[in-house]
DNA sequence: CAACAATGATACGGTAGCGAAACAATCCAT
DNA sequence: ATGGATTGTTTCGCTACCGTATCATTGTTG
């Protein structure tokens, strides 16, 4: 958590944080309302946390053509890379506390 | 995470977070400008955040008497529970991850 | 003792998050 | 087709955080 911190370039809410990995680590599809239900906050939170992560290029919005009230929250490539820098920080952390 | 964000009733920031483990899991003395170093922040991120989290009872300050410019960073009873309620949640996750 | 250094707190302007409520678009049922 | 339900967004007033710059207090050094 300090070396996330520290090395964090876009600075993320935990909220923020959650929800990109909940997007990527739970299978599709996700929806606004959904994920409010599935964080525990409300919908608006949701709606400002896509528009800024969106702003950073971590996660895209499409809308549902099925049902177009519902907007389908998709990963990006931008957003697995963070993830993934996220995960080497954890992994590296984690094998220097085993030592 | 999403557990983390789902029950935390004090609504602590990422940086917040990683200063409580800090100054709970690095051995004293604790000092606003040394934390400020360690976390890669500036000085006045520091005293807001030990003016937020000394409201929560979650830490305390007090002057050092060998060199009183200094303030030395405490730990408190409402900090140590609050930690170890996050241990659980961890440990529960880690477990039902696990199976 | 006086000038300087160091430490933590505060002031300031700006940005971003929050929940509640209102809103627009879309679907559905009658 | 029209009234109501559902979904996501926006607006509102508010609170909290941010970094820079400045300040007050305390220590140090010539």
């Amino acid at each position: 958590m300090l070396r996330l911190v520290q090395s964090e370039a876009p600075d993320l809410t935990l909220r923020q944080l959650s929800l990109l990995l909940h997007i990527y680590l739970v299978p599709p599809p996700h929806t606004v309302r959904g994920l409010a239900a599935t964080l525990g906050v409300t919908k608006p939170v949701i709606t400002r946390a896509l528009d800024s992560m969106g702003a950073l290029g971590l996660v895209r919005r499409i809308r549902d053509d099925r049902d177009r009230r519902n907007v389908i929250i998709q990963r990006t490539v931008g957003g697995a890379l963070y993830l993934e820098k996220l995960g080497d920080i954890i992994i590296e952390e984690g094998r220097e506390l085993a030592l």
